[in-house]
DNA sequence: TAATATACTGAATCATGATTCCGCTTGCAA
DNA sequence: TTGCAAGCGGAATCATGATTCAGTATATTA
């Protein structure tokens, strides 16, 4: 059930195997969705079938793999963004770089879709809701963020914007990052700051 | 390819069958989204397969003309809040009831990702470039949303809300349609009135 | 009400893609 | 340098779910 227990004790093949499989995933995944299959994870790895079952015993567990790896970056992010001086920048910051990465990854889109409670376990696990919960209070005992938000509805509103931002693209891709900071922006308490009117 | 040509030359028995299946298959491609099954829309709409098949030739069809019935219903939607004296009031509305509808079929949702284009030309059949595109610019003249929204940022918007509002609920159920109206308020211009500070 | 064109049913068939499995390699400890 | 446990490759197998089709039923119409 488990993948390989401890990644020290392969054998050196096996180890760089694994690496391959898993870069090779990172990438086909982020590209086609779920839909990407096995079979073509394993070409792009240059590795059998066999090799990728050996290291991931199903393309669920696979999929967890990158799931993972994408949130312990996404908490470092979240720490490096509580540490900033500004609050508002520590929010806004980390709302426009997760809200990218998800535009950037067609299977984290999926993912939060058809996998909810497993991305929820895996958010969990590394801290998400702490760390986003300290962003969320932060910014607004600074006056700066809008007090009726929750840590919960930041999650809903970088899912929502990445992933449709990256379908919807096709006719005006290069419009979207606007899209979030125009959201983002939405996100000030009332009397903050706020850039004067374009135009 | 084509469906069924004339509805109205169908026999009676067929055009009772026709409208259950479409019934059906709204009811529960809702319910599951694209994940639904041919067998299962057919049971639900007492029918055998083959009845399903002899009206809709693939899943595809069955599909298209749910999201066409939609589409419609949306279309006049526009319509109204086009009509409505604040205009204000017309893109919010509209804003409103279509994340509320996306977020209440996960069909939907499935479909704008998947099937992105097929929902494009859908769209662009019952004319909805147009009419948002009006009441953007509507509410714009009338100084009451941001100038550097786009007709096209519209569906980006709505799309996003509704789909993850709709997976994400489980632990918030309830404070989606809350989210909704942060996003909106968002949307309004900078100087425009705007709800005093919550608590 | 008989003839027949339409429609219906659902078991059987196909297609797609995940997963297994077994004979062959290879890193590495002795 | 050997011995062999750990790994590997990839054709074969399975599972799932869409789609077909041959036999049967029923609106319709003359």
């Amino acid at each position: 059930m488990t993948a390989i227990e401890n990644i020290r004790s392969l054998r050196s093949d096996a180890r760089r195997n694994r690496e391959a499989v898993l870069a090779a995933a990172k990438e086909l995944f982020a590209k086609e969705g779920l839909e990407a299959q096995m079979p073509d994870v394993a070409r792009a790895a240059n590795v059998g079938v066999g090799t990728v079952y050996r290291h991931f015993p199903s393309k669920d567990e696979l999929v967890t793999a990158l799931v993972v790896a994408h949130f312990e970056t996404l908490a470092d992010k979240a720490r490096e963004c509580l540490a900033m001086d500004d609050p508002w920048d520590g929010i806004s910051e980390f709302i426009r770089s997760s809200a990218h990465a998800q535009a950037q990854d067609r299977c984290l889109c999926d993912v939060t879709t058809d996998r909810a409670e497993m991305v929820a376990g895996v958010a969990i696990a590394v801290g998400m809701p702490e760390l986003v919960d300290q962003l969320v209070k932060r910014a607004q005992r600074a006056g700066k963020l809008r007090r009726d938000l929750t840590w919960e509805d930041i999650p809903t509103i970088v899912c929502g914007l990445g992933t449709t931002t990256q379908q919807l693209a096709g006719p005006g891709i290069g419009r979207w990052p606007r899209l979030v900071e125009i959201i983002i922006d939405g996100l000030r308490a009332p009397g903050s700051a706020k850039l004067p009117p374009p135009l």
